[in-house]
RNA sequence: AAGGCAAAUCGGUCUAUCGCUGUCUCGAAUUUUCGGGAGAGAGGAAAGUCCGGGCAGUAUAGAGCACCGUACUUCCUAACGGGAAGGCUCCAAUAUAAUUGGAGACAGAAAGUGCCACAGAAAGGAAAACUACUCAAACUAGCGCAAGCUUCGUUUGAGAAAAGGUGAAAAGGUGAGGUAAGAGCUCACCGUAUCAAUGGCGACAUUGAUUGCAAGGUAAACCUUACGGACUGAAAGACCAUGUAUACCGAGGCUUGAGGGCUGCUCGCCCGAUCUCGGAGGGUAGGUCGCUUGAUCCCAAUCGUGAGGUUGGGGCUAGAUAAAUGAUAGGCAAUUUGAUGUUAAAUCAGAUAACAGAACCCGGCUUAUAGAUUUGCCUUUUUA
RNA sequence: GGUCUCGUGGCCGAGCGGUUAGGCACCGGUCUGCAAAACCGUCUACUCCGGUUCGAAUCCGGACGAGACCU
């Protein structure tokens, strides 16, 4: 499997983002919060994600930009975990990703937490199926 | 050498691995994807949106009024509320001649209107008379603790606008003459106004003359004068794809003109009939162009005091769209702390690195900004 | 991305060049056995920096903050 990640993998359908809100299925785990719900779409890739830093906690340009750059490269390093799973049990997700801390986390905890995350998400979903 | 002020420039860099977004190219593949390779990828403010322009649409946007903006002069520029050079006024220092530095929304108050609280007689009309002053007339006792004064006192009339008091501001200033007391009433100097001459493209400066000085402040109050300004902004606008409703309700109209044409009014012009406007409702919300070759950047020569102009040569340097530049490891350079060493240099270890993210593009202004470099001026110390 | 509006005590809110009204709240007092209500009194403000003016919440320029609209 290779690490890539790509413009794919970005939720852009306003459908969609709407499907994932009203679904309800929610996942906590600090510092982040995620949506997610059942691919729609016809799409060659597991999932895709929308990530999202708030402008309450971070109102400078820049600063929110690093934030989802950070995100992006930690999912990037983690995204196997979530892949692998999908892909035996043949299910598409769409997520939606919202970063609730109020500063700015060191690399290192954030890959930790993602981890975590993903985790958590993968129990959840199988839950769900049964 | 250190510190301060001003101006200008810069705003970390290199390597490896894994990634992101365009471009070019090769191969698979065939109308769209996959893989390989090459090369590119945030700023001096990208920010605020305070000005100006390009560009696009509205008629290749026309006239008048209204409205808005600008305001010493000359120049630069595509244009500007920006910049350059100069003038004037004010402030500071040296010093009392001038120089240096800084600041200035710096047209008109003698076209008109308004406002100037409180205080004050009076706040603009050549107005007014509280105390005090001067003169004249009348009255007889008056003033003062007293000495004393009668040239006083009281009343009336007149003069003057000098002194006091109010105020941010009281209407040229100082001195002399003059006068009953006074007053630009007269004179000298200063200020100011007008006119003339000379110098300067001009703002203005210098000099001279004058039966001038009767007329405060405020125009970032209305206003006047001069000049300028159509409006809407890339979510502009053009095309393709997908989808629906050529349906419903209301109003109007069919060439004798309804209605529309992107700030208001009047005029003018244009479009205009299976139509136009409004309502309610249904559908779509994807892509391509616009989009980066431009008042462009770099270097050189040359013209100009300067902003800047001209010529020649070379370069192509982000184009994303729920919005691309990231992560990890190491080195170099900078600052700083500690240790070794100590005149210094050097070595080792650790820490820090600002303000901040393109969204059609430019020219400015303003605001934020760790630190570094250069130049000029000033202060202090050391050496020669 | 673009266009516009606003900023006055803890809260709401008037003021259009001349000592910043008023209400609610807080605090103190009167009343009460105690409290509420009522009455009386006090305290606390013009977002910030410059300019114009004798004088600025008001006029002008800049900054900061908040809100609305255009798809």
């Amino acid at each position: 499997m290779d690490k890539r990640f790509g413009k794919k993998y970005k939720l852009c359908n306003e459908k969609q983002i709407e499907l994932v809100f009203t679904s309800k299925n929610s996942v906590k785990s600090y510092p982040f919060v995620i949506h997610y719900a059942d691919l729609q779409t016809q799409i060659d890739v597991p999932f895709q994600i929308t990530i999202s830093a708030p402008k309450r906690n971070f109102k400078k340009a820049h600063e929110r930009n690093r934030i989802k750059r950070i995100l992006r490269e930690a999912i990037r390093e983690n995204k196997l975990i979530l892949e692998t799973f999908l892909i035996e049990n043949e299910r598409k997700l769409a997520v939606f990703m919202i970063y609730t801390a109020k500063e700015e986390l060191s690399f290192d905890v954030l890959q930790k937490k993602m981890k975590n995350l993903l985790n958590q998400l993968i129990i959840e979903i199988s839950n769900d199926k049964k």
